[in-house]
DNA sequence: ACTAAAGAACTC
DNA sequence: AGTTCTTTAGTG
């Protein structure tokens, strides 16, 4: 019997239904590797790269195959902790997808590459020589070879990068080290994107508010605590300040800090922000390229990293001994990982922060009900900031109702208050904000005269427009060619609402025909920071006027904005979704937040189709406590989150019938299976919103619980975890 | 009866 | 994922 290494490996392919570990043998050049290490392995006839899961010593031929032997090891030290395997695991288990899948979360993009590092040479004079004694006998005509000397006499290690603009050449440097003086180390360069921004703020003013919110959690910390906490403040109420103060708290102690923002483009301020206070701090961004990411790994590795802050991939380094978790805005769907594995940041984070033994601070002006409702629930601890530190008032919203503005003759997109506003707004050098709600824009039909929305006859909910001109229902499966005159009032004024922002574009030139206006939304944005660059173009006031989707509500301070106009603030209400609502209110408040940020006072105009709705009457007086005692009973009554987990299922394939039966089959099993209780209902299958995507039909199914663990055993004893064709996503943040 | 194409199985 | 083996559909 021969005792050798072996090896238990996971091979980096994403295919679900590889979801075991393969067995080689170590070969004896590589018999330092341990469990983490990276490495390329035969597969079948092909090379991959796998992750080292375990080694152990054992007899290679004590298998009933024959090993294979690792070809190579990808990097020069282990590429995961035991802590990034460990969660990685529990990530795949949790989110039934496939081990390499969570493991390649962990890793600056998922194949496995070694990192190109960065080396500069550094020289040192050898401890034996005087520099003084050197620079004596060293010939006055020696120019070079003195600026050398008197160099390393101010500095003890001298750069490679130093030495051209010291006039010195390599022959120079090339002399002293042939002669034995100077010694030379290559050591690895760490690049730092954001390294310009240094250090220069020591001590914040804080409010009694602020001071409490600090104490409680950090005291929480210093108590070994794994707590999570709601900051719950008001736009301009500094929650940056307070986040920064208990990560000082954090650092004090010894420990780490990982700061979340939604998308960093969009969240600079607070990037900013933290570098002023925090020299070891880490900013990690989609901009980045793979080996700068690979550096930052090396950096928190080493421990000298005390702080990482960025986007939700900012969850997944090798950073450890956390004592601070930190989502800010942590209702913002960019939190939600579009993509296989569907992960929720927030949901991620709240379980890291149990790995660590941490605090978990989810901070936010208008936080995701679920968010709300757990900390009055007592399952999160309520910390509030009610009042903005520097005093300044709300702005004032107009909520302007759009069959109003059709019964008057009005048939522009801009209604005759956000002209004027608008035009005020410019009168004064003033800046505005518009925002169009383009999102569920074309998918419903709705009458201009009434604001009636087509709806399904069966359950009644908003019914979907096709592009194949058909309307349905994604509930029922039901089909109808949409009407020509409106059922409730018999107006011909029924519209398919589309894309609006070039007709946007139009209106604002004919009634503002003086104004520079600047259009911002993904399709003016795909260039590398050209987000970035606009919101500087219009902070200097080159334009007047910006308008787009979504992402102009998001964040960004502009003291001159002081009118900001919402088009069709309700559009989302009549989405089949049941966070409709949310949406609608979350869009208004957001938005609203972004007018009078200094000393001018804003002013707001809302244009809806139901100004009567909850959302849109507790959006506009920006009452987030109303809105939630109006929203959380219809939650509750229908078992919605946040009291219940939800889970979508798609099921995908090119033949249609098959997809849905398919689809069915699952259905009618669950229904067996969970017959007994009230604590989990399947919903569909329904066709998706984009019920066929190049050739492939998609099938949604909805699963509402209280039982999540169930559900997910349920899943995985059926083996749809492992299945090509379904998709699973485990807190969706649509139903469609 | 043959061939191309789609589907299933397998990778230490 | 990518390769190979197996089954099925299509053809005159």
């Amino acid at each position: 019997m021969k005792i050798l290494l072996i090896a238990e490996i996971w091979a980096n392919i994403k295919a679900k239904n590889i979801n075991q570990t393969y067995t080689y043998s170590v070969p004896e050049k590589l018999n330092y590797i341990t469990a983490g290490w990276r490495v390329t392995v035969p597969f079948g006839r092909q090379r991959v790269d796998g992750f080292v899961l375990k080694v152990y010593e054992g007899d290679p031929n004590a298998f009933e195959f024959t090993l294979k032997s690792i070809i190579a090891a990808i990097d020069d030290e282990a590429w995961f902790t035991e802590e990034m395997m460990s969660s990685a695991k529990w990530l795949a288990d949790f989110y039934l997808c496939p081990l390499s899948q969570t493991m390649s979360l962990f890793m600056p993009g998922n194949k496995s590459r070694k990192i190109a590092a960065i080396y500069e040479n550094i020289y040192k004079l050898k401890p034996e020589y005087n520099i003084d004694e050197l620079i004596e006998v060293t010939p006055k005509k020696a120019k070079a070879q003195l600026r050398l000397l008197n160099l390393l006499k101010s500095k003890i290690e001298l750069r490679h990068s130093e030495l051209s603009a010291n006039k010195i050449s390599s022959a120079t440097i090339k002399l002293f080290k042939d002669s034995g003086m100077i010694e030379v180390e290559r050591r690895r360069i760490l690049r730092d994107s954001y390294g310009g921004i240094k250090p220069d703020k020591k001590n914040i003013d804080l409010t009694d508010e602020q001071k409490a919110a600090i104490e409680t959690v950090s005291s929480s910390i210093k108590a070994g605590e794994n707590r999570g906490f709601l900051l719950y403040g008001v736009t301009g109420s500094g929650k940056t300040q307070v986040y920064i103060e208990i990560t000082k708290r954090v650092r004090q102690l010894g420990r780490r800090a990982v700061i979340l923002v939604p998308e960093i483009g969009l969240t600079g301020q607070i990037v900013y922000e933290f570098k002023r206070h925090f020299k070891d701090i880490i900013v990690l961004h989609s901009r980045l390229s793979i080996d700068e990411r690979g550096d930052a790994f090396h950096k928190i590795r080493n421990g000298e990293v005390g702080i990482v802050i960025g986007a939700r991939s900012a969850l997944f380094t090798p950073i450890d001994n956390v004592g601070l978790f930190v989502l800010d805005e942590e209702q913002d769907y960019s939190y939600k990982q579009g993509e296989a594995p569907y992960y929720h940041a927030r949901v991620v984070a709240e379980q890291f922060a149990k790995f660590h033994n941490a605090a978990l601070v989810l901070g936010s002006a208008t936080p995701s009900l679920d968010t709300y409702y757990r900390a009055t629930a007592g399952d999160l601890t309520m910390l509030k900031l009610p009042h903005r530190v520097r005093g300044n008032e709300l702005p004032e919203v107009e909520c302007v109702d759009m069959r109003e503005e059709l019964k008057r003759g009005n048939r522009n997109v801009l209604s005759r208050s956000l002209q004027r506003l608008l035009r005020n707004t410019l009168d004064n050098q003033q800046q505005a904000i518009l925002l169009l709600n383009r999102r569920g824009y074309s998918t419903f039909v709705m009458c201009r005269e009434c604001g009636e929305v087509i709806k399904c006859p069966d359950c009644g909910l908003p019914m979907v427009y096709h592009r194949d001109g058909k309307l349905r229902c994604h509930h029922c499966d039901i089909e109808e060619t949409p009407p020509d005159i409106c059922p409730k009032c018999g107006s011909r004024y029924i519209k398919y609402f589309g894309s609006g922002t070039q007709r946007l574009e139009q209106a604002l030139k004919i009634a503002l025909p003086n104004a520079k206006i600047l259009r911002m939304d993904r399709d003016t944005t795909g260039k590398k920071f050209s987000h970035q660059q606009m919101i500087t173009k219009f902070k200097e006031h080159e334009y007047d006027i910006l308008f787009g989707t979504q992402m102009v509500a998001k964040g960004h301070d502009i003291d001159n904005v002081t009118a900001v106009g919402i088009l069709s603030a309700d559009a989302t209400l009549n989405l089949p979704d049941f966070r409709a609502s949310e949406q609608c209110f979350m869009l208004i408040t957001q938005a609203a937040g972004r007018a009078g940020r200094a000393e001018l006072k804003g002013k707001v105009v809302v244009q809806a189709y139901n100004p009567d709705h909850e959302a849109v009457v507790f959006g506009c007086q920006q009452d987030y406590d109303s809105f939630c005692k109006y929203e959380l009973p219809l939650r509750k009554e229908l078992m919605y989150p946040p009291y219940s987990r939800m889970i979508k299922l798609i099921f995908t394939g090119k033949d249609e019938t098959k997809v849905q039966s398919n689809a069915q089959e699952i259905v009618n099993i669950f229904d067996e299976e969970f017959d007994l209780g009230g604590d989990s209902e399947m919903m569909g299958p329904a066709p998706a919103i984009v019920a066929k995507y190049k050739d492939i039909y998609r099938f949604v199914v909805i699963i509402k619980t209280t039982e999540l663990d169930k559900v997910i055993d349920f899943l995985r004893k059926y083996q749809l975890n492992i299945r090509d064709d379904i998709i699973i996503d485990i807190d969706p943040t649509t139903m469609f």
